[in-house]
DNA sequence: CTGAAAGCGCTAACAT
DNA sequence: ATGTTAGCGCTTTCAG
């Protein structure tokens, strides 16, 4: 079994070879002050003569941080994982936490044993706190963390009452302002790809999408909304299915981005101009579809800010474990591409 | 700053309310043979009642192992991650570890501040051994890594000659049959979209290309060799670029299943009857091409085995410090879906 | 400004 | 079978 190889130099042997006390070279590592210069550099040689790297069990336990977060993906599916999403996410945080001394940690939940092992880790003090990303309604993992006392921040909210401290994006409003603009630009037959409804995203988009439609005083027939799951596939599928049930459509939102690219397939394997005669809506920030059909409507999600927003809200609860539960709604822009 | 709350019950109040000393405590922890059955049971009544949860970073200090490995992404282009062969890789390295209690930590490394930092993550003994995959061919992380006397296993290899022990594919093979086998099947004009070739696993599969042809006696003109660098939209650009150079061209090998995807949108756009006029060839497991064109003549790289073979080398160097540099090369399997 | 000393919570070796 | 003890390597008072 592993661990830091035997023969390791200690800080003490540094302490030693510098000439100095444990307490100095202590001070040289983490860049304290009030150590004499001509100490310092020669505490400095010492590290470096020896190959020195300190122990980071030994700081933990001494009673700092871990000086590590986790990023945790509660998703069953394991291929959701590829999608761009949640690269965006990752790259989002990592971007936050570039230049601290925070060490990022990815993490995939997908079964009760990666979950019951993630909380053994995670409260076992290997993390200083938690990022949470794609969370089910019904999961229950970011309670045992933040039950727990672990700082924990979640990207969206599993209902309207959440109780854990969360970023989240105005997803209502989002879907409401592109279903507005839809109408606005002559489109009435507007059909939906939602994502999957056990997530309160989805369902805040699909309430948002249902609004704007009652507001304009459209009735929404069943046909018009058909249930994804976020990926390019589930939106091959669903356009297929709103094709064939409503050939009438002439404009879809859909909850995705990843989604709105397989809609965008079928509809040109269907024959369809695109975005000509449908119009099709995503929500995420890096933009497939930009690529496949620069012309769209698209609700732009601000990755970068949440990504940064859980940090900072993160890095607070960490310095000060005082800090009370929290929630941060940005909102999302409309970004018109389309050709209308 | 964070850590385990104050106020966590800590093994020593275990063992006061359960009566017996800390030892037992200890043994029951870890499941430890030889402890009555009585008294194991009165220690985890104990440990309920007090919602004990083990100290990790004590535990690790005291001298055995993190219990958790990571799997490092090295990639600078962070879009990368999005690839659906990063997500099998760590699928199939998570099922590779699911029934062990070694938590799986994924890691980005972009900058060289995300190296030194991570460097010095897994040297401070947060991790039991280290799996690298997308190593780039001037990458020193590797040895950086090795060198320190961490276990580490990389997914390919940088050059013919690899100091760290890795696991690959045979991808000059693959390479070589699935252009074989076009060949038996009569195409002739036949181009390749390379991976990037600052990787060694993208010159393999050139080479595999290369060779192939030059038994068949046909020489390979320069526009047939157009380099990516595994994704989609390389894919894309690559094809379009091939076709413009090379009209004639009659079937493709794509070094990637991603680059595969967006050769066929180009294809399709191109009017071309896919896959008569063209075959194309992917490498990965996950085969988007699948859904896309069910008929296309694969490489199936065996990720399945080599996240286990990862895994597996892993744990032995973990076990025993003594076990020398190890390679090991897996077949690819041709599948044939064409419709030759 | 710097050295000495007291733990942090656990495991493992040694007693009993 | 179980209690006791000696550290693991570091941070952090507390003296000096």
């Amino acid at each position: 079994m592993g661990r830091q190889r035997p023969g390791t130099p200690t800080l003490e042997e540094v302490a030693a070879l510098a000439g100095v006390g444990r307490g100095t070279v202590s001070r040289v590592i983490n860049n304290a002050a009030g150590v004499k210069d001509s100490t310092r550099r020669a505490v400095q040689r010492a590290i470096a003569e020896l190959g020195y790297v300190p122990n980071l069990a030994a700081r933990s336990l001494a009673g700092r941080r871990a000086d590590a977060v986790a990023l945790v993906m509660t998703e069953p599916d394991w291929r959701k994982f590829g999608e761009p999403f949640f690269s965006e996410v990752v790259r989002a945080v990592g971007d936050a936490l570039a230049d601290t001394k925070v060490q990022l940690l990815l993490t995939l939940v997908r079964t009760d044993a990666d979950r019951r092992r993630f909380v053994e880790y995670a409260r076992g003090g290997r993390v200083d706190g938690v990022l949470l990303m794609s969370v089910h309604a019904e999961d229950t993992l970011p309670d045992m963390l933040a039950d727990a006392g672990l700082p924990t921040v979640m990207l969206g909210r599993r209902s309207a009452d959440e109780s854990v401290t969360y970023v989240d994006a105005d997803n209502a409003g989002g879907a409401r302002s592109a279903v507005t603009h839809l109408l606005s630009h002559g489109r009435s037959v507007i059909a939906t790809i939602t994502g999957p409804l056990d997530m309160y995203v989805a369902r805040c988009r699909l309430r948002g999408y249902r609004e704007a439609l009652k507001r304009a005083g459209i009735g929404i027939r069943p046909a018009w909304v058909v249930e994804g799951d976020f990926t390019e596939e589930s939106g091959r599928r669903a356009m297929a299915e709103i094709i064939e049930r409503e050939p009438e459509v002439d404009a879809v939102l859909a909850a995705s981005d990843s989604m709105a690219v397989g809609a965008l397939d079928v509809l040109r394997a269907a024959g369809r101009r695109v975005p000509e005669d449908v119009a099709v809506i995503g929500f995420d920030d890096f933009l497939r579809t930009q690529h496949t059909s620069p012309r769209l409507t698209t609700v732009r999600q601000p990755l970068e800010e949440i990504g940064r927003t859980m940090v900072r809200l993160l890095l607070e609860q960490m310095e000060d474990s005082a800090v009370a539960w929290r929630h941060v709604i940005l909102r999302t822009e409309l970004v018109l591409r389309d050709s209308a």
